[in-house]
DNA sequence: GATGAATGAGTGTTCATTCAT
DNA sequence: GATGAATGAACACTCATTCAT
């Protein structure tokens, strides 16, 4: 059954004030919000700056005070919405201590903590779905984003292959696969996903199994290991 | 670097010499191509009319002959592009004498040569994507085809686990643990893939260290089986 | 008193017939009418697409069948405007046997009869209203129509200074004067010219004195030829 | 060739150091020339009220403390900017003692030192652009300047036709055939007249041109006089 | 007085849809 | 059936005008 219904959007971030609020200081990121909500629900073509502008508060010429057009509009959102989650994984694994399965696992579900579960993971849906409009914007979300996080994964893997507590499996191939159903449950909670997969209602018991899988057949079996 | 360049678009239904050989019958069918090849690489509002008519090699107008409306058109895009394939994989299941790691195997690399590596995977991208907005044609979709996929993969599934071949894991959500590395790999295709996630060139690699990676961890051990 | 009142405005070149006729042939010269008109009346940005869409008897969207933009729709009034009384002018010289003095009347008398009395004339006036705002068609129209024009002028006045027909007066400078008289008369036309100038309200006696006066200015005493 | 190039735009009233010298009593005036030399460069309609503020180094806001709309002050312009240069000539015919022929000459040349040769120049050529579109300024600018100019020029040469000095020719129609030349030379110093008419670099020349032509063509051969 | 953030009506431009041929 | 000229509603973007500070 699973009737189609109106998506659970993210909160409007319009307060409920009066007009005429004098707030250059904050109404970029309201404004960003907005339009990120919306790209996302909607699409780039289809989201009109007259809706991302009433669900900032403002009319739609003050869109213009901040962004030059929706194109700058939509760069922004993808460049302001990354930047803040970048470091964190980073330095995660520069101070793990622990073995590398406990790293992965962290790793994960920390991205689920910082970025998945939050408005943000409408980012990598966004780019999927537009990448092939914004070709330079993909460039730059690739080099900044994705090269970055694979180099995290990466070496986490190749600790725990190393170490002998991975099976040896090829790099790069086992990166996608260990992140695309992360990536994927992002994905499916902008999507209908509540309908179509019923794990983006319950995310924690998907991240759970995924990780029950994905170790049980990642970690080498203690006998074979020397 | 992975410089953005435009994409492997699917190769236009466009006939180059025959111009008269056309028969009328074939005109739905090389504008439904046409269409979902643009739909995927541009989405729904972004792309027009006109080039989708140019890329069929007729004219505007003519579109209007076979399909009602731009949504018309998008809903047949979905409708006709998955009736074909559902039935293979049912009857897959339903003839297979072997064990259930086998079947699972031959289930997903069945999916995977039938839709996944065909044109045909652009609908899951694109039905993502336009879920919003167009959520009566996303129920369908998910009567028909999500669900219908779902009650396969479980069915699968739960042989294996009655079978006390496979572990026991939560059902629904192991289903969708299992299937989004597959879809997350046909998204990627459509969407800077290639670059993206290196695997995008590679399928029958990732596919098998997924494969390798699910069984290794879903199998039950064989000490452990009573 | 000369109260202010509408312009006498060019006749509107859109016929009363049905719409949705197809007459691609005709379209662009009624466009280019329409706007020249508008343009000169009030302006380029003033001008409002709808209304030189209204004039021409179409849509707003027939518009941009055949102009790509506002501005190329301005480009094209100022080139096709000036295209066709061109050549004219420069025959007359080439074939004219009499002296120089006839030939200065009939030069002056002609731009007059094939532009500055037609809606030709409005050109001038529209070049420089908005030359600041389009110096590449500026150039264009500088090189195209000004430099061709003074070469023109210059011949003739060259050829009864040589003759000792004319005193010997600064070419550059005496073209200026003597043509500046009749650009002033066809730019008055378009401005409120018949109420500012009287004479915009009888070109004829305008042209005969200015005639009149140059030839009486110019011309070499008898008394002083040898 | 005679490039495209940046106007030699009037300079800006705008002073760069003392910021807080500046007061208030002098910013109507600032305003206005920055006004002027801005509707003068692109048309009323194209100038923006940001650049006429930042011309005269205010706010945009600050406009409207003096000048209750766009259109408001453009009607400050054209008024505060002919007031006052109208005296003079009138001055100068009461008390000339001279013959007609020389009252003649000092009446334009006085005019072209006391406004053509002056940024007030520009209200000419603004006044014939924007006509159409302040029908009531135009009315107000006839009979303020161009009723009161005719009067003027007509008493000279009527003076000068009375005694036998010029020949008698249409009055109405002189006048303008006189003053033409001065007038689109005004207009040329803004419309990239460096360019076309190239008079338009040395004034003095052109002037004289006029003058010598005009009078040799007007004043009565001495041996027809009775 | 002066500012500049905010507004919203207005216009250029696009494109799905229609329809005469 | 097929075409493509024409339409007009819709939307991005601008800028004169307002007003809280």
């Amino acid at each position: 059954m699973c009737a189609a219904e109106t998506l659970p959007v993210l909160p409007s971030s319009a307060p409920a004030g009066q007009t005429r609020r004098r707030r250059k200081e904050e109404r970029p990121q309201e404004l960003l919000s907005a339009a990120l909500a919306l790209f996302v629900e909607k699409g780039f073509a289809a989201t009109r700056l007259d809706d991302v502008a009433a669900r900032a508060g403002v009319s739609k010429g003050t869109v213009y005070l901040y962004f030059s057009s929706k194109e700058e509009l939509f760069k922004a959102v993808i460049r302001e919405g990354i930047i803040p989650a970048l470091a964190e994984g980073e330095s995660l694994v520069a101070g793990y201590s622990g073995n590398a399965a406990g790293l992965l696992r962290e790793i994960l579900l920390g991205w689920w903590r910082t970025v998945g579960g939050t408005p943000l993971a409408g980012i990598p849906k966004l780019m999927i779905s537009e990448a092939g409009n914004f070709p330079e914007t993909a460039s730059y979300y690739y080099e900044t984003v994705i090269l970055r996080g694979r180099r995290l994964l990466g070496s986490v893997l190749q600790r725990g292959m190393a170490a002998g507590e991975f099976r040896n499996l090829p790099l790069e191939t086992t990166i996608d696969v260990v992140f695309a159903p992360l990536l994927m449950l992002a994905i499916w909670r902008f999507s209908m996903g509540p309908c179509w997969a019923q794990s983006a209602n319950d995310p924690a018991a998907y991240l759970e199994t995924h990780l029950d899988l994905l170790l049980a057949g990642l970690v080498m079996p203690l006998r074979r290991r020397q």
